[in-house]
DNA sequence: TTCACAGAAGTTTTT
DNA sequence: CTTCTGTGAA
C-alpha cells in the first residue's frame, strides 16, 4: 500500500459538495480513501462525527473502518454511525418502529425462522406442503421484497409472476410476522423507507443527521438499499460511494447493477472518480484477471494497472479427483509454511460450502489447524438456536416460531396436540400468544396438560426476573433451569458430546460480549448475534488455514490464493444456461483471483463426487481457458501424478498420541485417565475415567483432550 | 408423547 | 453422503 494518496485517491478525499461515485478496481485502495474521507470531513471540513453515516458490507469491515479513523484523527468514533445496511436499520428500527404497530422489542427472524414462518403459513392455509415447498415460496417472497414488490402489486412483467396463492402466502406470512412482533431481513431494510414515508419528520431528522453520507460495496446495493440512502441524502446531495461493477456477485439476491450504472441519474450534477492503480497484486495476477472477466458485455471498460513486479506465474494443477485435489493443495500449503508463509497468509476458495468436506477431511488427519468461514454457522446450530430461542421468547413473549421451540425442549411432555390448540386459538382469535397462555381453560386441554403448559410458564416467568441482568448471567440461570447439559449428557448419543462444548463455547462469547459491552443485557446481545455473519467471528490473525466460499473473500486479500474445484458447472456453477449468470460466475472468480497478493494456484480435478456416490466427469472452467497460457504453469494429472508418488510412498499413519493409562485434562470434566480406545485416528472413540470413578466415552476429533505429565 | 428407524430429498452463493 | 421427515411401536 503507498504511503500517500496518489492523484485520484487525493482528489476522492478532498471533493465534497457533490455526489460521488468513485470507480474503484480490485486493490485500488477503496476502503483507504473511504477512510481518509471520513477523517477528511471531520477533521478538516469539521463535521460533526454524529453527522457522518457510513456503510460498510460486514460488521468486521465496519469495525475495522472505526479503528481506523481513530489512527488517522482524534475524535469520539462511537458518535458515527458505522455499520452495514441491516445493522443500522435495525437500530433505526429499535427506536421508532412502534410507529407502524410494531413493539420496540421486536424479533429479528434468520431465514431458519422465516422458512419455519413460512411453514406454518402455509400449513394454516390448508395448502399441500409438497406442492407449496416452504423453502421455495419463502425465497419467492423474499425475492419480491428485495425488488421492493408489495403484495397488491400483481405484476406480469416481472420475473416473478404473482398468483392468487403466492399473494395470499405473501400477505399472511407478512400477517404473521407483524403478529410475533418480527421482522425478518428483507424487512430490516423495507420498514424505515415504509416509515420515512409515513413519518415526514422522522425523514428530516435522519436527512439532519445525516448529513453526510457515505457507501462501500455499492455495485451489490439491492432496491431498498438504494431507496434507504436516496431518501436520507437526496436533499444534502452529500453522498460518496464506492463500487466497482466487476466485482457485483450478488444479483441473485436482488442487488441491482443499475443502483452503481444509472448513478448519474439519481443523483444529478455527480462527479466520477476513476482509482485504477492497484496496489496489491502482481502484474500477472491482475493479467490474469483482467483476460477472465473483459470477456463480460455487459461492464463499464476499464483496465487496472500497477508498478508492482512480473511476480510468479499462475499455477494451474489438475488432479484426478476432489480427494487428490484437496491433498495436492494442502501439500502445497504446507510446501509454502516451510518456505516463507505462515498459515493465515493463505486461503482455499471455492464456490460451494459443501466443497469444504474433503478439504476438512485431510487438514484434520494432517492436523492443519484451520478456520472455516461459513457453511453451517455457529448461531445456526440447533443447540445454539434452542438457547437463543429462550432469550427471544423473554424478550418478545409474542414470537411464535420461538415459543414452538422451546415449549417442548427439553422434551417436558408438551406434544402436538398442545401446540396445535395453541396455534389454533391463535390463528382463529384476536388475543395473542401471551394472553392464551394466561389463560389456558378454553383451550380443551386435559388437566395434566394444563399442568405441563403451567410448568413451562412457570420456568418462563422465573427466567423473567434475571432478564434485567448482563446476558451472561441470565444464560448461566437459563442453562440450569432447563437442565439443558443433563439432557445432552445423559444420552448416549455421540453428536450430543459435540453440542456440550458449543454450548460451552456459546456460554464464554455471551461471556466475552458482556465484558466487551457496558450495555450487556440480552436484548443487545441478540442483537448483535442476530446481524453478525460469519465472516465477523474470524479472526484474520490467528494462526489458522483459513476456508471459504468465493462470495465470501469479497474485500479481502492474502498473500497465497487457492481456487479450488475450477469445472465446468461447479466454477462458473451453471443451472441455466442465462448469459447474465454467466456473467456473473465470471465476476466471482475474478474477485477470488485478485484477492492475491504473490501467488494464485488454480486447481481442477477430473471427476468429482456430488450426492456421495455418482462420480461424474468434468471438464475444466473455461475460465482458465480464458487466461492466457503464457501466464500460467501447467502442471498436468500424470506428472503431479509422479511427483506425488515420491512424495507420499510413506503411508499415510493416523497420529494416535494417546495412549492406555495417559493422563489427559478434559474442558468440562477436568483430568482423567485413559482407560480404553476403540478404533483408529480421528474418529477413535476414547474412554476415560474421571474423578469419582465416572467414565465418559468421546470421540477423539471432537473431544479436545490434552495429555498432562 | 417419545424415540428409533427407514425412506426421501437435496447443494449455489448470504444479510 | 448427509439431513430432514414421516411412520410406527413402546
Amino acid at each position: 500500500m503507498a504511503q500517500t494518496l496518489n492523484k485520484q485517491q487525493r482528489e476522492a478525499v478532498k471533493l465534497i459538495g457533490c455526489p460521488v461515485l468513485i470507480f474503484a478496481g480490485a486493490g485500488s485502495g477503496k476502503t483507504r480513501v473511504l477512510t481518509e474521507k471520513i477523517a477528511y470531513l471531520v477533521d478538516k471540513v469539521g463535521i460533526p462525527p454524529e453527522h457522518i453515516l457510513s456503510v460498510t458490507f460486514t460488521n468486521k469491515a465496519a469495525n475495522e473502518m472505526k479503528e481506523r479513523i481513530l489512527k488517522l484523527i482524534k475524535c469520539d468514533v462511537t458518535k458515527m454511525t458505522v455499520g452495514t445496511f441491516h445493522s443500522v436499520c435495525a437500530s433505526l428500527l429499535r427506536k421508532h418502529i412502534h410507529m407502524l404497530g410494531y413493539d420496540n422489542n421486536f424479533t429479528i427472524y434468520d431465514q431458519s425462522d422465516a422458512k419455519q414462518a413460512m411453514k406454518n403459513v402455509i400449513s394454516s392455509l390448508n395448502l399441500d406442503i409438497k406442492t407449496f415447498q416452504p423453502n421455495k415460496y419463502q425465497y419467492l417472497v423474499s425475492n419480491l421484497k428485495s425488488k421492493m414488490i408489495y403484495p397488491n402489486d400483481v405484476l406480469l412483467t416481472t420475473d416473478i409472476y404473482i398468483d392468487e396463492i403466492l399473494k395470499e402466502i405473501y400477505e399472511r406470512y407478512n400477517e404473521l410476522l407483524k403478529e410475533n412482533n418480527a421482522v425478518d431481513f428483507d424487512d430490516l431494510l423495507l420498514l424505515p423507507i415504509q416509515l420515512f414515508k409515513q413519518e415526514k419528520s422522522l425523514l428530516d431528522y435522519y436527512q439532519n443527521k445525516f448529513q453526510y453520507v457515505l457507501v462501500d460495496e455499492y455495485q451489490d446495493t439491492n432496491k431498498p438499499q438504494f431507496e434507504f440512502i436516496y431518501n436520507i441524502s437526496k436533499n444534502n446531495n452529500e453522498i460518496t460511494v464506492v463500487g466497482d461493477d466487476d466485482q457485483s456477485i450478488y444479483a441473485w439476491r436482488g442487488a441491482d447493477i443499475k443502483n452503481i450504472l444509472n448513478f448519474s441519474n439519481s443523483f444529478p450534477n455527480s462527479k466520477i472518480i476513476k482509482l485504477e492503480q492497484n496496489y496489491r497484486s502482481t502484474k500477472t495476477i491482475l493479467d490474469a484477471a483482467f483476460h477472465v472477466v473483459s470477456k463480460n458485455k455487459n461492464r463499464a471498460e476499464k483496465k487496472l494497472w500497477t508498478e508492482n513486479e512480473k511476480g510468479d506465474p499462475i499455477y494451474i494443477n489438475e488432479f484426478e479427483n476432489e480427494n487428490k485435489e484437496a491433498r495436492g493443495v494442502i501439500d502445497d500449503v504446507l510446501e509454502s509454511v516451510d518456505k516463507n508463509h505462515t498459515l493465515n497468509d493463505m486461503v482455499l476458495l471455492y464456490r460451494t460450502n459443501s466443497q469444504s468436506r474433503v478439504i476438512e477431511d485431510r487438514l484434520r488427519r494432517e492436523s492443519v489447524p484451520y478456520h472455516i468461514v461459513g457453511g453451517v454457522k455457529f448461531y445456526d446450530r440447533k443447540e445454539i438456536k434452542d438457547i437463543l430461542a429462550y432469550l427471544r421468547y423473554l424478550i418478545n413473549p409474542k414470537d411464535s416460531i420461538s415459543f414452538l421451540r422451546i415449549v417442548n425442549f427439553p422434551p417436558r411432555g408438551i406434544g402436538k396436540s398442545v401446540t396445535e390448540k395453541i396455534i389454533k386459538q391463535l390463528n382463529t382469535t384476536d388475543s395473542d400468544l401471551e394472553g392464551i397462555l394466561k389463560k389456558l381453560d378454553n383451550l380443551g386441554l386435559s388437566a395434566k396438560q394444563i399442568e405441563k403448559v403451567n410448568a413451562f410458564n412457570q420456568i418462563i416467568r422465573k427466567l423473567k426476573k434475571t432478564k434485567d441482568k448482563t446476558a451472561l448471567e441470565t444464560v448461566e440461570r437459563l442453562l440450569e433451569k432447563i437442565k439443558v447439559k443433563d439432557y445432552y449428557t445423559n444420552k448416549d448419543n455421540p453428536d450430543d458430546y459435540e453440542r456440550l462444548e458449543n454450548i460451552q463455547e456459546f456460554v464464554s462469547s455471551v461471556s466475552d460480549f458482556s465484558d466487551r459491552n457496558e450495555n450487556n443485557g440480552i436484548g443487545p446481545f441478540i442483537e448483535e448475534v442476530s446481524l453478525l455473519t460469519d465472516i465477523d467471528r474470524w479472526n484474520a490473525n490467528e494462526q489458522k488455514l483459513t476456508l471459504m466460499t468465493l462470495h465470501s473473500s469479497k474485500g479481502l486479500e492474502f498473500k497465497s490464493v487457492y481456487i479450488l474445484g475450477a469445472e465446468e458447472g461447479l466454477l462458473p456453477l451453471t443451472h441455466n444456461n442465462d448469459d447474465d449468470d454467466l456473467e456473473e460466475e465470471r465476476r466471482l472468480f475474478y474477485v477470488g483471483v485478485t484477492r492475491g497478493i504473490k501467488k494464485v494456484s488454480i486447481s481442477y480435478a477430473n471427476t468429482r463426487r456430488r450426492f456421495g456416490v455418482s462420480s461424474m466427469f468434468s471438464l475444466r472452467s473455461s475460465f482458465i481457458d480464458a487466461i492466457p497460457p503464457e501466464l500460467c504453469s501447467f502442471n498436468s494429472s500424470s506428472s503431479y501424478a509422479k511427483q506425488l508418488a515420491s512424495k507420499i510412498a510413506k503411508p499415510f499413519k493416523p497420529k494416535d498420541e494417546f495412549k492406555i493409562n495417559d493422563m489427559v485434562s478434559h474442558k468440562l470434566y477436568g483430568n482423567g485417565k485413559i482407560i480404553m480406545i476403540q478404533g483408529i485416528g480421528d474418529n477413535s472413540k476414547i474412554s476415560i475415567k474421571f474423578r469419582g470413578n465416572m467414565i465418559k466415552k468421546f470421540i477423539k476429533k471432537y473431544a479436545n483432550l490434552k495429555i498432562i505429565n
